[in-house]
DNA sequence: CGGGGGTTTGAGTCCGTTCAAAATACGTGG
DNA sequence: CCACGTATTTTGAACGGACTCAAACCCCCG
């Protein structure tokens, strides 16, 4: 909130180092020139937000560098953290595709650049690379997998569970894992949004770490976490056994 | 279980009742007739399954009558009803188009009958007729949306409210209202799938419908349902205040 | 009738919440 | 670089809602 967001065009998609892995990597060079020439690049400060819940949807985000938290309210206050969008993710695709308003609303978790594509060029290219759809389609099918497993997720298992899982996709991405399984991990957000991101309250995901600590299953220092034994944190997974 | 189920093609796509209120219903006469050709008319009795968790995603499948619920197992045998697809509903496109095995799985709730285009058939289409991508595209959006607004829903709001919340939107269903704010409904389900949809245990659920005859909200016979007065349970909403 | 799944009920437990307060970290301006 | 004000994080105590386990009941269907 304190810096303005900056307008600037001098971002282009040909030379963008997240091109190969957007929707658009399908481009023919006169598409990509048409998405270049359409798109509009700003940058965010963390906390600012991209799009509000209510906005309506004039067109998508492209993540180009930073990370973005896709969040969502409820009528009584309650806020969730949805998912995670990081260089590369589109964003904002699907009250496009659904020619609704946005329902959920994304903020900068970093500082961050993102490019907006607007409405009569998303179309334009949509109309003219049916495998463009295609992409989309796919990417819709597999966050509706995800949401489906989160639904899951969240009504079957427990905060220990789920935070023990939510470290193991963190590995991925944050983190790595040495011969002896010793992990090493650097938390991408705040523990309040880690709190969002398992849909409970932050007093509850600082018991959860605590009790990660007394039980020698991790240790956290601010956002540094190292884990002794991966499997350790395996074993808190809810499996009912073997895998 | 009990009866296996029967093909029969004798079942026509271009008189099908649910034709408008399909994904195609923008075909062209030419294509309509390929889709009749390639589909398969299957009836199902009560509790058989339509597809398995695990199942390779062959085709996509589309209810013609009946009703369908489409739920989710957990690795530890938590189970969970995701979503009701009643006639004209398109059902497992979004593995389909994920190009992923089905993961989750669909079984009749109610003796039903279920057209199977397979693969082949569903690409020709999708590759002749782009505007049937775009309708697969919106259809994934607005159940992506639906599948967020379930995760926010289960994880802020109370299992009082949640209930609500599903009485009134069977009320479109499958009830309705009169004058004086009298609502009756026929529930579409057992107690045991209507916990199912609210990712709770069926003794929770009967302790709600309990609480909700003791505190004279509606009362419960058999799959009846009578609510003297509507607006009792929109209170059981948990809305901060007005609407 | 008899069997078997669905449903209800009860008692007890546990996990995550709520509310309140203290401690810590962070950014800003001096 | 330090001091200050603010937001985040931690901690405690108490509560409460949904779960577990177990048993009884009731239907529905064969």
């Amino acid at each position: 909130m304190k810096h303005q967001s900056k307008k600037s065009t001098q971002k282009n998609c040909f030379t963008c180092q997240t091109r190969n892995r957007t929707e658009w990597c399908g481009l023919s060079d006169d598409e990509m020139k048409l998405l270049n020439e359409g798109k509009m690049s700003r940058k965010h400060p963390s906390g600012e937000a991209i799009y509000h819940d209510g906005d309506p949807c004039t067109g998508i985000h492209c993540v180009e560098s930073g990370l973005i938290g896709v969040r969502k309210l409820d009528a009584s206050g309650g806020e969730i953290l949805l998912r995670l969008n990081e260089p590369g993710d589109t964003m904002g695709y699907h009250a496009f595709l659904a020619g609704t308003d946005h329902n959920n609303y994304a903020e900068a978790l970093d500082s961050s650049v993102v490019c907006f594509i607007d409405a009569p060029t998303v179309r334009t290219l949509l109309d003219h690379n049916p495998s463009l759809g295609l992409r989309f389609l796919r990417h819709a099918a597999e966050d509706l997998d995800a949401a489906e497993d989160k639904v899951l997720e969240i009504s079957t298992q427990s905060v220990r569970a789920r935070f023990a899982q939510l470290l193991l996709v963190f590995k991925d991405r944050y983190g790595s894992v040495n011969d002896s399984g010793e992990m090493t991990l650097d938390l991408p957000m705040t523990r309040r949004d880690l709190a969002a991101m398992l849909a409970i309250r932050p007093e509850s995901m600082s018991r959860t770490i605590r009790d990660f600590q007394e039980k020698d299953i991790a240790r956290f220092a601010k956002r540094q976490v190292f884990v002794p034994h991966i499997d350790n944190l395996l074993n808190e997974l809810e499996m009912p056994d073997g895998l």
